[in-house]
DNA sequence: GTTTGTCGGCGACTTTTGTCGGATTGTGGT
DNA sequence: ACCACAATCCGACAAAAGTCGCCGACAAAC
């Protein structure tokens, strides 16, 4: 259980974000007051690829992951969310039904900021509609990284430019929730793969597998490894 | 070669597109004295990845690709474009460097509607910027099938949903650029798998393939098929 | 009409990815 | 400390996708 943050918090928290900055005190004040606060259990559907939204959504704690997935099961993740990022642009402000799903990962702690506010804001405020237009075009460019990775290159190569960009001080670290099948999930392959992907890394002596956190022992050749 | 149509007809043009349906005749003249018109040759690059972009461009006449390309040659289609439709929205309005490279498959007139006024209109008319975000919106949620297909889908499947998708009145046309590679890089595959794909089809009764067409015989086999 | 290059077709083979059953090891709850 | 569950690990196997070499058919160019 996460617990709410005060309307302090909020108003400090949405100053951070480049959306709302160019809002005068009145504006935001107005914002956080239509905000609803929610709270999500480990493995709950915050929402259902098809629905259309209730809004956009701004993450205070936990972590949480949007997916396809497959009438067997299988799933594929876009994306990982975490504290301070927004999401559901598309449900909430292109009137289109939503095209994934978003599951929480761990306890969540959100705001809910309602369509409506949003849609009048974008329709009002040119800046506002030009941020929007930012991130949307954030999302295209990571969709088409993610597209051309699944298609042109191998699960051992996609591993290992995860494994470099994850990494901070040549470590990544994995909370409970990142478990070999969310990684398996987010490269586009099952745990088993993946399993042998890590362990041939560590035989070629490159990373090192620890139990929650991975040690890149040599970026360069694992950058060659990356490339192919 | 694609002969420069008129001034007229590119206002019509204009004015067929939802984008520019809310502007007033000056400003669409205006617009309209702006434009470039721009022709290329088959196998011609528009504009490529990486590079900061001219503007938006409104196709008039032939087909391109956009794609991401390996070092190795093979390539990923992200998405065709024909008479009438608007890309780069991304390169020319969201001031990033181009995600792909956009390629003539035979040849090409279009308009380019620089950037700089693209983006006046952007800040000054609030219904320009939400024509964008919902055209952004609708990059994002194919995209985002895209990725699903490539993920969780065999290369039948994808092709037997390209083919019920692509067919009008069961018959999928396939103009001379629209050969077996383009297919399969549409399809994240190769020449040979479609190859494959297609007899497999043949075989079990479903299509019938054709030097320029395919023609679905069974709507339903087929959908059964697309849906593994 | 011949030539030349591209496209399509096909079989054999390799590599990569996915699947299955089961052993093993942590971890949280009691 | 014990139990139950989830996560990991592993070898063997199966299926899917990719590669290669070659041949034939068509189409534009000369």
């Amino acid at each position: 259980m996460v617990n709410r943050p005060t309307e302090t918090q909020l108003l400090e928290n949405l100053h951070t974000l480049p959306f709302f900055q160019d809002l005068d005190l009145g504006t935001t004040a107005v914002l956080a007051a239509q905000t609803r606060w929610q709270t999500y259990q480990t493995g709950e559907v915050i929402f259902w690829e098809g629905e259309s939204a209730a809004g956009l959504y701004l993450m205070h704690a936990g972590w949480l992951k949007v997916v396809k997935t497959t009438p067997s099961g299988r799933e594929q993740v876009l994306r990982f969310f975490g504290p301070g990022e927004m999401f559901n642009e598309i449900g909430a402000l292109a009137n289109q039904p939503n095209p994934a799903t978003a599951v929480a990962l761990e306890p969540v702690g959100l705001w809910l900021l309602p369509r409506q506010i949003m849609v009048q804001l974008m329709a009002e405020r040119p800046l506002f509609a030009q941020h929007l237009i930012q991130q949307l075009a954030g999302r295209v460019i990571h969709l088409v990284g993610l597209v051309a990775d699944l298609s042109l290159r191998p699960v051992v190569g996609r591993l290992a430019s995860l494994l470099l960009t994850g990494a901070t001080d040549d470590i990544l670290h994995r909370p409970r929730w990142y478990t070999q099948a969310e990684l398996a999930s987010r490269l586009g392959t099952v745990p088993d793969v993946i399993q042998r992907a890590l362990r041939q890394l560590e035989d070629s002596g490159v990373i090192a597998v620890e139990r929650h956190h991975i040690r890149v022992l040599d970026r360069e050749k694992l950058a060659e490894i990356a490339a192919q």
